[in-house]
DNA sequence: TGTACATCAGTGAACGCGCGTTCACTGATGTAC
DNA sequence: TGTACATCAGTGAACGCGCGTTCACTGATGTAC
């Protein structure tokens, strides 16, 4: 049996090329290494011919697009931290209390992590090694720096504790969010109680823990 | 430039078999994979043949003591827990004041991941593959008992806010101490304010969201 | 005490695999005349 | 409008590597007679 695309004779079927400067394969490989990321839950996994096959293109091709698998992987990466910069951002939108903002981006924060675990691990867990510089030192992300100025905003309402300083705040509440969070990501089998009122009360106490 | 061992007509300088029964290289290799993990900063970069290299014996060597990878694996995980479990058990040694023996064991957990991140990261950060069945659900280890026990005696003493649950406590506590443990062993690149003030703000927050 | 033998811890060579990456190439696309 | 040519995205084959694991073996240790 010889599949229908290679009788003799006949025109291979391979892949068409792209025109000239309009390949979409570099968004396709983005695309599925992202996937394939969440898929196949660890980034070892996730090798460049795996990459190649599941987009239906030979591993060289790949290397037309990125430098090496590294570079490929930081691309990548970049995408989620844009995406968690902006599913922390649309959380806040149009929410005027400040104390409700600080919830609702710690729910988000949560949530964030157990849609993308994989992206969640990579982010905050991995180590370092692929993650790009520039996010090596997450103190300087937009998410943290939006966490700094909206505890900002409390202290200045008079509503946390006399003396509180935004930065400590921000790290501690960070942690504690993160805490849930990545336990939730590398312990799923876990028994865990319900999720949304585990998240509510985990909220609750580490606010609780700074508020006046 | 041969090595003195090999000259023509010396007796090889092989490795001394050990007695029927004495070997102690079973140790050697549990010792030196611990060492390795630390040393390499990872759990794949500890290969069989790196161990047997580093223990001085060629790889099919490693096969007479344990099944595969993943039994050694598993091994070296259980010494990680029991030596988690040993540590914070001594750190609440002596102590009297129930609250102070909580603070104490946030700070030995603290200190357990920072003088063994790669021990940490593999029982707590990484994904379950290689911990062994027993540990995978962490609630039922003797250090989170042993959390949940102390927690009991605080509510006891009337010390914790009204209504407060031993279980539900002992898991955001723990969130909360992990979620610090696990970004300082996954971000050691942070610029972190000074960790002994750091940790005792966080357990401050910690236990400040408890207690009455 | 001396010799023949069984045991079995560790060896050396090899297996098949998937990895990242390279290289010379092919052939459709687009362009210049 | 037709033809010759340059471009370059993607191919096919191969590289060297380290991996986990297997196999038949060796030879010192310990034992039985």
């Amino acid at each position: 049996m010889t599949s229908p695309g290679w009788q003799a004779g006949a025109v291979a079927t391979t892949r068409p090329r792209a025109r000239k400067g309009q390949s979409e394969l570099r968004e396709q490989i983005l695309d599925m290494t992202e996937r394939l990321l969440v898929e196949l839950g660890s980034e070892e996994a996730v090798s460049i011919r795996v990459v190649a096959d599941a987009v239906g293109v030979t591993p060289p091709a790949i290397y037309r697009h990125f430098a090496d698998k590294a570079d490929l992987v930081f691309e990548v990466c970049a995408r989620h931290f844009a995406q968690f910069d902006e599913v922390i951002a649309e959380a806040v939108e149009g929410v005027d209390d400040p104390v409700d903002v600080l919830r609702r981006m710690g729910t988000a924060y949560v949530r964030f992590g157990l849609e993308h675990p994989e992206h969640y691990r990579i982010m905050f867990m991995a180590p370092a090694w692929y993650t790009p510089e520039k996010w090596e030192n997450i103190l300087n992300t937009g998410a943290f720096a939006q966490l700094i100025q909206r505890i900002e905003a409390i202290i200045d309402a008079g509503l946390m504790r006399p003396g509180a300083d935004a930065f400590s705040v921000a790290l501690h509440t960070w942690a504690n969010i993160h805490g849930l969070t990545s336990l939730l990501v590398a312990r799923p089998s876990i028994p865990w109680p319900d999720l949304d009122q585990l998240i509510d009360e985990h909220l609750d106490i580490c606010l609780r823990a700074h508020l006046a």
